[in-house]
DNA sequence: AGCGTAGCGGAAAGCGCTTTCCGAAAGCGC
DNA sequence: GCGCTTTCGGAAAGCGCTTTCCGCTACGCT
């Protein structure tokens, strides 16, 4: 018996009159243990509410059966979809899930992934965009390369840039197209976006893509306004946009959870929704069905990226090249988004050159 | 070196020229090792990029810097919330985070719980109503008293019956009938209830608190509709209390999440909220605020009851008698209630019995 | 200068489990 | 019925770390 009353293995054996190895196949093993002895172990094993010590079976064995998962906020809706995906996969493959919500300071992920190395978690999964920081990229990734070096697994989800792990991309460039296309369809000449910070590769593509099917039919984005990546942070962008003058007849922003901050300060500031100006997101967070209007997105099925990053990681072989696999969006108009208004700014000369504040952003990569 | 090609302490220790016990010491300890020493070890372990085998150490120590933590649905906000203020105080305390989604699958309740008992986390956290079912709540219950035998600690949210664990205990009966004292003074003087499973203590509670306060002026529920802890659910409940004939100027849904989907139903259903039926739900969590029209609500710190139930687990001494700590709800009204509208139902003889088909439950405890 | 004491480094014993390596027991054919 | 093959159970060696227990060194004191 262990020094804090809970039973060993050996406990287990002696109750059962095993030796401690039998006792360890008969539990464990499909190997060969006579079925009398076997139920023996178990019945004894049961008595003792005998809990096998993970440590220890993890230290023997050299393995594991954790995955450690690591993203910015487990209080955002979309990364908690992700996150319940995550766990129903994990749940599936008997793993347990170590968590981490960096609250989007960079040095914690690194020492979420430190930590989770030292536990020799089987694989570990780093959901959403990286951070810009040139030095921060540069530790995570070392972190990263040992962790494979011993034999990790590493997946992520939006991002593939320089880590080159299997990943999980939702097609931002071209779900942001599509949506750009439905929206020039709905009639609109004249676009703002919120974008997040313009650092994080998910901006830059849904910016770009949105942009480049504007540019096929000759418009440009009159204004994009950066704001962070959450509620407030489209609250406070959309408020900047109001500033400086809105100039389109419809705002794309980044992400749902940006728009409907967006959406609060439209209303305050009086404008209707779609019939003063169209607001389209992006991620199609549950909840945004249920708004006022519901709110126009690109749909991405947030749980399914869960499970797939999840078994994308348990893979067994790892191939040369990283395995990407590619999520499409689905464009879903809702009642947000509406034909523009008539006499709306721009209407009726689509084509021409917006001298505007600009924005001093590269076009899409 | 290990086998994996993580390099272990003794490689760390020949490489700084010490022995292994010094360099561990080095590593870890307040205890006396040379300063050059001290140094020479760390720079040792940082070439080598040396990541403790936690398993070994947990091993070695019999402790372990891991909590446990399960919920019925990460997805859910109210969990997510939660979580947030869990992890915020993990981070705080250096602990790494398992967390367990349950689904609300009773078994795998226990079979979480057990896992966690095998990985000797330092603490268990059950947030959340428990399961109605005997023969669960009986393993949980064994589960956790062998887990608390072996020196675990554990703490609660809404969830003391039987358990005899330290908790966090929104105070539900409380907030319920300050709810109801508030919504009396809009003028409301008949009420319909969408609660959850009526076998949820947090259920019977907030049921319990808004029909005592009731009951002080003479006024009786007039209508209760179970249904699940989920928006679906909350909708599904408001479209069967459509079908049986809203007898009510307004509706409490049990919580946030279901006050959703009622609102859904509701504007379905061609009714207006507030002039046609006031609707208030319980929790606050985030996104009601952007709701149209916001929803009344009664708060709960829900970030706050996450890092409380942690420090509650996390404290040192474990008295006789669980620790109790009650959180208040408070009553946030917005836009959602109003007045009842004139000429509504019942307006007028606030005293008279209502038979209708009633409810079968019995009072608040 | 000699002795006592404190402080620091090293050897070694586990922590609880898995797993290999053997020896013993059982089953089979002739 | 005897020897050989096949199973199966037990002893023991780690997995990587912490920690106790010693012995040694170096310092301070008289």
């Amino acid at each position: 018996m262990a020094e804090n009353g809970q039973p060993t293995l050996g406990d287990v054996a002696r109750a059962a009159g095993v030796s401690l190895a039998t006792a360890s196949r008969a539990l464990n093993g499909a190997t060969q243990v006579r079925a009398d002895l076997r139920e023996r172990v178990r019945v004894a094993a049961e008595r003792l509410a005998y809990s096998p010590n993970a440590h220890a079976r993890a230290l023997a064995k050299a393995s594991n059966a954790g995955v450690g998962v690591i993203c910015h906020d487990i209080g955002d809706p979309y990364f908690a979809g992700i996150a319940r995906g995550v766990m129903r996969a994990a749940a599936r493959h008997d793993l347990q899930v170590i968590l981490g919500s960096t609250f989007r300071e960079p040095l914690r992920e690194i020492s979420y992934a430190s930590m989770m190395r030292g536990q020799r978690v089987r694989a570990m999964l780093l959901i959403g965009s990286g951070f810009e920081d040139r030095a921060v990229q540069e530790s995570l990734r070392r972190e990263v390369d040992l962790y494979r070096a011993a034999g990790g697994r590493v997946a992520v989800i939006s991002r593939h840039r320089g880590l080159r792990a299997d990943a999980v991309l939702p097609e931002n460039r071209a779900g942001a197209a599509d949506l750009a296309r439905a929206l020039l369809g709905l009639g609109h000449r004249s676009f703002a976006v919120l974008s997040g910070p313009l650092s994080l590769t998910t901006v830059v593509d849904r910016l770009g893509g949105f942009r480049s099917a504007l540019a096929s039919w000759g418009i440009e984005v009159s204004q994009v306004v950066e704001g962070a990546f959450t509620r407030d942070g489209g609250y406070e962008a959309a408020r900047e946009l109001l500033r400086r003058g809105l100039a389109a007849t419809c705002v794309f922003a980044a992400t749902d959870v940006m728009a409907i901050g967006a959406l609060a300060a439209f209303r305050e500031a009086g404008l209707r929704v779609p019939e003063d100006v169209s607001l389209a997101g992006f991620d199609d967070i549950p909840m945004i069905r249920d708004l006022t209007p519901p709110l126009t997105t690109v749909a991405l099925p947030l749980e399914d990226l869960g499970e797939r990053v999840m078994e994308l990681a348990l893979l067994p072989d790892r191939p040369a090249r990283a395995r990407i696999e590619r999520v499409t969006g689905r464009v879903v108009l809702r009642a947000s988004t509406g034909a523009p208004p008539s006499g709306a700014p721009h209407e009726g000369h689509p084509h021409q050159p917006e001298p505007h504040e600009g924005d001093p952003h590269e076009g899409p990569r």
